[in-house]
DNA sequence: AATGAATGAGTCTTCATTCAT
DNA sequence: TATGAATGAAGACTCATTCAT
């Protein structure tokens, strides 16, 4: 009925989409860079160029903020796992474990910052458990899917150091350019004949 | 690059080394429990049953108490390496693997902290890197000792790897104690495997 | 050597440049009252009618706020050394001593609290030298260009025994009021007759 | 009675007496040199090379220690105004300058301090007037004998002038050598003017 | 008596959060 | 809605004073 087009208030709500994403990217960036205490609301507001008020408007304190990047990254990780589950059943012991280094490559920057709040942020510590959970399981239930001689406990331990392993990846990023090569090389590979042994045990 | 004393005032009294000890025990738990930021000098001293003003008597600053805390890990790894190069030729790869675990969890306290301290203490991320080379290179001229077809670069970065993995360990704590076994067992069996894959390359 | 940039943020609306005004007059009052050691911050913005955070929005720190004040101070001491120097030519001994009392009396309340810096806070008491080197030369000057037997060594003697007997001006105040009057008159009396007597010499 | 000599404790009692002055001028020094609030009770007892404690054996508090010295200050300014009523018939009105110039170089050291104590240390403020008062009834009434035709009142005026421009005098040490000689001079000269000119009104 | 470590109230300063413009 | 000044609770640090040795 309106002359006005729903199109007048999209590009607002665009807009804000925009700068969340904006926010949230600069809070991930500080958090993982300098940690979750010495980082200053006054600093994430400044390196996503918005101004104090503005980031309160979406975020109504510094916790908050911190809860949405876990948030974010709760679900990029479950979509990780999920794409894994999808595609399990046909990968070969190599295949898995270039799999998994690829998927912590990606993760690498909010996984970060995820890290960072572990400890400063109330209530998030638990929350990362299930993810871990979540991933450890699909990696057994993988395992146990491959090898039927495997006890779901042994499974379980296996599963458990895998994604232990996994968390070295994000180190990668740090060495030295010429070792960047075989670092990743190194990481399949331990990965590879992990899987490998435990798959014919 | 600012000089921080690591001490104020060396103890003169025995009294005094007690509550040096004590403040610094503090001082690692509580950093690696809620990090640097978040952890208040008033924490620290209460902790460890003494006053603020105690605390200031030893450690002038908050920055020279994280110092001299890493300072104790600093002394405590180099002696690590040095127990580690005293018998490594000796060792078989399931014996060296064993090494390498052990070592970890000895020192687990003390590195939590020190982990802390990296992206928060100005000066401190750089000091851990010759930790860091310390144990590579030693761990790299074991490997090169035992398989003398091991080509530098593959043995360095077989080395890097290890030093990776053995990060995990100190992750085994916080599991179930029921788990805790075969945590620790998976981790040699990884290490053993991949060292022994590495030698026979 | 610590170069402590006076003003944090500059007041952008009308109301901050208010509100810097009554903090500088609150803070040179306490400090020549109760000297810069004996102010703290919250009672400088109490005084002022600001907050604590208010007060640190301007001023990044207690010293800074002492800079800014000096700052104001040497502007104005300049400004009146100036205006001395444009009018000197035309005046006789009594108006010159007029002068000089008058001009200490307008200077009073913010050369009062530089006295207070002078002392405590570092990097100040160099800087009062070249306001004082300026008021003697100018005063030197002048009584040369009067009086031209008047050798260049005695002038700048008699310009410094001038302008320490002006420091006594600021201590009229608190006499007794009845007494304020005599006081003055017998500053100008002893100024000019000193100067009557040089230029006689 | 006793075979003890009383001599057992005189040494003592020496010795605490050296070491009372010694803990006075290192407090007068720092007092004078930093001011009260910015000098604590830890440098006193090193500049005095006695320990805290021992500080704190003759002056129970920091107060306590600004009351002794000015209480020393008050003494010596008594004697000083004392010795100038014992001679002040017989002098000139030059003499009469000379001597109230000497009197305040000897007075230095311990008026410098008095004056940092003064807007610090509560109760000192207001036993400085008496001093002043003592010194300026004494020269007034120097003047009137002098001068019988000089009113009570400007006898007064003239008076507090007179000890105004003395403080002028602890001003002549931090000059350049060559001009300390002049400084001198020049205030003597003032003065000497000031008070014939009074005399003869 | 002498010493210097221990204590904790009180300072300066920061920063999350609010709110007037 | 956007901005940035204002607020004040909380943390690092100092120092007068006490007290065990």
């Amino acid at each position: 009925m309106s002359t006005v087009s729903p199109m007048h208030k999209a590009p607002k709500r665009e807009r804000g989409k925009v700068r969340v994403e904006a926010l949230l990217d600069a809070a991930a960036f500080l958090f993982s860079d300098r940690g979750y205490g010495a980082t200053t609301m006054t600093e994430i507001a400044a390196r996503a160029e918005a101004s104090i008020g503005s980031l309160y408007q979406f975020f109504p304190s510094k916790e908050a903020l911190a809860e949405a990047l876990f948030a974010r990254y709760e679900e990029r990780a479950a979509a990780s796992v999920h794409a894994l589950s999808a595609i399990a059943d046909e990968l070969s012991a190599e295949a898995l474990a270039d799999f998994l280094v690829d998927l912590m490559v990606d993760l690498r920057s909010d996984r970060n910052a995820a890290v960072a709040l572990s400890n400063s942020v109330a209530g998030i510590v638990e929350r990362r458990q299930p993810l871990r959970d979540a991933m450890r399981h699909e990696v057994a239930s993988i395992l146990r899917a491959r090898c039927l001689r495997l006890t779901e406990q042994r499974a379980d331990a296996v599963a458990w150091m895998i994604t232990q392993v996994m968390k070295v990846v994000p180190a990668l990023a740090p060495q030295e350019n010429s070792g960047q090569g075989s670092a990743v090389f190194e990481a399949r590979r331990i990965l590879s004949l992990y899987i490998a042994d435990a798959l014919a045990s």
